[in-house]
DNA sequence: TTTCGTGCAAAAGCTTTGCATTAGC
DNA sequence: GCTAATGCAAAGCTTTTGCACGAAA
């Protein structure tokens, strides 16, 4: 269990005051985005944030839902997963970097134990002068449904 | 020294070969395309391929280095950098995942030495029952010159 | 000569932006 | 009441695709 993220409302808390300290307004959408963000155990896209919205909140809109992305990016209260050929996905419940597992099938990414990449990090610093500030350690393949 | 990049010639025969093989017809167009990623030491984007040979190529088009492109990722000949926010960048003498060192600033792109990342992808393959046949590992940060 | 590749322009897909309306605080 | 956020539609970017022409084997 992860100090910063024991319970699904703790981490919605966490952005919400994020949010109120730098003196943006909780309207009831982002509140919205901010629970799918807090409580998805997979790593939603846009999309996928946008599509779970509608039923309960019928105008929410995608530009919302992107704004609010862009605003959690901002205040580094998620983390993002570039992916050129399909749609981002987001990490809302642990905005650090940390490995991912990605099946190149259906798409799912799942966390794995956390890896120390810290003295690896540091190795990278003192090789190529770089000031390291983050990373991103993905492995890709196919998950155990899609193997069947 | 990389065994399988001992010169830049040596790299652009193997992409030749690979595309003879696979009965691809090799156009001035397309030795242009390979000459260029077998022989860059940064990373290319699509658009700076094709900026760099319009000077000898002036009829060369967007298109046809974007379907080079895609030629030699299904041949295993390059490695693809996805990037949602700009444009992706591509790696021709070292066509397998390996760790890279990105500056965030001026979009730099350096490979550190090689890491071995067998033993972890084995530990990430027991822990998920994923079959892994790739990886990204990416740090972020600034380069020497940025940081100025 | 036949088949494949090129290059142009249009389309596609994701994300951002401009702007008038609406709603927090 | 003032200012910021929403939602719609349009624009922006990178990448892909359709198709007629031209070139490789």
């Amino acid at each position: 269990m992860d100090s910063t993220n024991n319970t699904p409302n703790m981490r919605l808390n966490q952005m919400l005051e994020r949010l109120k300290e730098s003196d943006f307004r909780i309207t009831p959408q982002r509140y919205a985005v901010l629970h799918v963000l807090a409580n998805s155990p997979d790593h939603p896209s846009v999309e996928s944030i946008h599509a779970e919205l509608l039923d309960n909140y019928p105008t929410m809109s995608l530009a919302t839902v992107y704004k609010t992305i862009n605003l959690l990016k901002q205040e580094g209260e998620i983390l993002e997963l570039e992916f050129s050929d399909l749609s981002n996905r987001y990490d809302g419940k642990k905005p650090y970097p940390h490995p991912h597992v990605i099946c190149t099938k259906c798409g799912k990414i799942t966390d794995p134990s956390q890896l120390n990449l810290e003295e690896i990090t540091n190795k990278m610093m003192e090789e190529t002068g770089f000031k390291i500030v983050s990373h991103r350690l993905d492995f890709y393949g196919i998950c155990p449904n899609c193997l069947e």
